[in-house]
DNA sequence: TCTGGGGTCCTAGGACCC
DNA sequence: TCTGGGGTCCTAGGACCC
């Protein structure tokens, strides 16, 4: 155990992430106001904004627009997640080196637990300084390191050291550190949680602490104990390293305008159900809840499920049932849409399910699986329902005929096959 | 001022069964 | 004629995170 037989976890959080990332490949963009997010004029939000452009008091999340009137001369660009990915693989691999204990949160954030023989304080503050210093000269990029006995207290002490920071909270200061802080530091506590408990006369978390926890139930329910031991900086939860399997699988889109015509919208349901599908089998799941999304335009938001006899992993099953869902809500509230979305859940490996397809549908899969493959190269549109027959069930129209000519075409090799 | 897109988890009510 | 209690599954919606 290292010193007092305390835990250490280090939390590492990207600035800015893909700010960073796009001035990384475009030097010219340094000190500049940058926002990363949707096209300017449009209907999308701030996915990452530089922090010259925080100075404007541009923030993640805000509408685009907004981002533009408070700061004209800002550069906009879109997101480019293919290549975030990329980086954010070389930063895994960094982490890896430095613990086999690490959790990866999202795309730009991670917390990584020291062996029990690591030593408070300066073993974990030269493997934060290391972490750091790697990821700067290697990747190019800033990121703020908190340390602390657990995950909690490590990661809102990164959040107050952002950016390009590194803070320490030491052994027995947990609570202390946090008791000045607003409820809405803690993870878990959004804005609509910090307002109730506002009402409740509860403002920071050294107060949360205080509160007796039974109180906390009309707020937080069943997490209620659990929220009263996070601020007074006590949380037990492991770091764990395994990746876990996805519970669900979806898209969805906000239109430019709002769409009112039925075919269009029929249109958009077919293209979301395939992506869908198209990324179920890129994974090898299969799933058997179908979940349409509706935002109207007036920002009500509805949903409807329906659970498949079988598993599917057809874009065309999906969007049959996804229309009959959409169409359903769109008779009710009989408004133009701004957002459809299709979401699978129920998902299961494909490897448990392939004794079940009778030997067609396999055949099926599999072609569909090569035409995946070939997609990127026959452009952004083409799923693979769009080369194989309309027909109903799984008749394979001609797809299987012109599938070997497209693969020479296109120079599949045995490998990608 | 006008609100993205990818997810996870929790709650609550109703159907259904014993 | 008036009626329990528990368990499970399904569905809808909402809070929250990055």
């Amino acid at each position: 155990m290292g010193v007092d037989g305390q835990r250490v976890v280090l939390h590492a959080d990207l600035d800015a992430f893909f700010a960073a990332a796009e001035v990384r490949r475009r030097p010219e963009l340094a000190g500049r106001p940058l926002i990363v997010g949707g096209r300017p004029g449009g209907r999308g939000v701030v996915s990452s904004a530089s922090y010259e452009a925080r100075r404007y008091g541009i923030r993640s999340g805000m509408p685009v627009v907004q981002a533009e009137r408070l700061c004209p001369q800002a550069v906009f660009l879109p997101v480019d997640f293919a290549y975030y990915r990329r980086l954010a693989a070389q930063f895994r691999a960094i982490l890896g080196e430095l613990s086999a204990l690490v959790e990866h949160l999202s795309i730009d954030e991670a917390c990584l637990e020291l062996g029990p023989a690591a030593r408070w304080p300066d073993e974990p503050l030269a493997v934060g300084q290391r972490l750091r210093r790697r990821v700067r000269v290697e990747l190019g990029l800033s990121v703020t390191v908190g340390i602390a006995t657990n995950r909690t207290v490590a990661k809102v002490a990164a959040d107050l050291a952002k950016p390009d920071g590194l803070s320490v909270v030491l052994p027995g200061r947990e609570a202390a550190f946090l008791a000045p802080l607003p409820v809405e530091s803690l993870p878990g506590i959004g804005p609509k949680a910090a307002r109730r408990l506002r009402e409740l006369g509860v403002r920071t978390l050294g107060q949360l602490a205080q509160v007796p926890p039974y109180w906390l139930c009309m707020v937080f329910g069943r997490r209620a104990e659990e929220v009263h031991h996070l601020a007074q900086g006590i949380d037990p939860r492991p770091v764990v390293p395994e990746e876990r399997a996805p519970k669900s699988v979806g898209h969805e889109r906000t239109f430019h305008r709002d769409l009112a015509d039925r075919s269009e919208v029929a249109r958009a349901l077919r293209e979301l159900s395939e992506k869908t599908a198209r990324e179920m089998r890129r994974q090898g799941l299969l799933g058997q809840v179908v979940s349409v999304k509706v935002r109207f335009d007036d920002f009500t938001t509805v949903g409807r499920q329906r659970r498949l006899l079988r598993p599917a992993f057809d874009g065309r099953e999906i969007a049959e049932v996804a229309l009959g869902l959409a169409f359903e809500l769109l008779a009710e509230w009989r408004r133009p849409v701004r957002l459809l979305g299709v979401r699978m859940s129920g998902l299961t490996p494909l490897a448990v399910q392939l004794s079940l397809f009778d030997p067609k549908v396999l055949r099926t899969l599999r072609l569909m699986q090569a035409l995946d493959r070939l997609a990127p190269r026959l452009g952004p549109e083409d799923g693979a329902s769009r080369w194989l027959g309309a027909g109903s069930g799984y008749p394979v129209g001609p797809a299987r005929l012109v599938l070997p000519a497209l693969e020479r075409r296109y120079d599949v090799t045995e490998d990608e096959r």
